[in-house]
DNA sequence: GCGCCCATGTAAAAGGTTACATGATTAG
DNA sequence: CTAATCATGTAACCTTTTACATGGGCGC
């Protein structure tokens, strides 16, 4: 099981789907950090349904077009789809919490709050990291055409996104305290 | 040419160095969004040389342990780097962004400028697409075992990360202004 | 008539991960 | 005596990208 087959877990999760309308999904409604193309789609959805975690519920025919195989998730599929949602991504994989976050629907309030917890301590630990190594270079002003001016400025970016991850994480742990 | 081919001329650009330093240097330097094996690295410093974009510089020898193969950028592999450097990656493309601009100190300020410029406009756009999106379903307030409550978080998450990258693209512009 | 949409799928290639192999030295 | 460091490299596998194939209907 990889991100591709979770992902369309994930879907299929929310409501039954053809792959056709899987792949159209994906390209719109994530696209911005997830594309899959039709090489990673039909065997994963074979592979799946091997495994028991997907079935075919019908073949819808219209007239003239090709037959939509429409399938949904089973039980299996189900448990399957929130342990992988449960698990903490390793820091360098925001893609694969992004996907799992699209899931977190799944999961009791308190398992995500304690989820985010741990994701906002993973980001703490990562800032200070960059802060750290930013702190041995504050002194130079370096010129645009030094390397350390690109060395700067690309930790001054990561710092930029702990931040804004920390701040999301927050946001998230105030919204569900309320619950 | 791709993304690991590119970031060895990266740190060549910068001194010549050994494989196994440039190993060392991408796996603590700029881990938190690259890494690499030796089965890209070795082979990739072959198709290099082979390609005239670096050569070897010296072999070193120390006593007893095994020779390091010290490799050094060539003229041609310098512009290959620049063009590479000068090209704004697709949108979604956030690691390439971040590898290219490890390299930007090889541009002239007002080529960088531009070149930040257009990626502010790209999350410009990136952010109102997200916008957009969760203007839709502002008014409803979903329970967090709402597929909704997910989609709408993944969203918020997008939101923040594009808020900081255009925060950085300030930064740098202002700092370019200055000179 | 040309290209796009629907909807499934396959083939080939490129890119990336994990694990192994050598062999001397040093630290615990 | 075990494990780690230095330094190169290869083998096997998994993932991802790009391109192709089918075939009816629709817009220009």
């Amino acid at each position: 099981m990889n991100n591709t087959q979770y992902t369309l877990l994930g879907l299929l999760a929310r409501e039954p789907l053809s792959g056709y309308e899987m792949k159209q999904q994906i390209n719109s409604r994530i696209s911005h950090f997830y594309k899959i193309n039709n090489n990673q789609l039909y065997p994963s959805l074979s592979k799946l349904e091997k495994a028991g975690f997907i079935e075919l519920q019908a073949i819808e025919q219209e007239s003239y077009r090709p037959p939509r195989k429409i399938y949904r998730i089973t039980a299996s599929g189900m448990d399957t789809l929130k342990s992988w949602v449960q698990e903490l991504p390793e820091a360098e994989e925001s893609k694969t919490f992004l996907l799992k976050q699209y899931s977190s629907w799944l999961l009791k309030p308190d398992e995500l709050f304690s989820l985010i917890k741990k994701k906002k301590e993973q980001h703490e630990r990562t800032l200070e990291d960059y802060k750290k190594r930013i702190s041995s270079f504050e002194e130079h002003n370096p010129d645009v055409n030094h390397p350390l001016f690109s060395t700067i400025s690309v930790i001054n970016m990561g710092i930029n996104f702990e931040e804004a991850s920390i701040l999301w994480c927050d946001r998230m742990l105030q919204l569900l305290r309320k619950h």
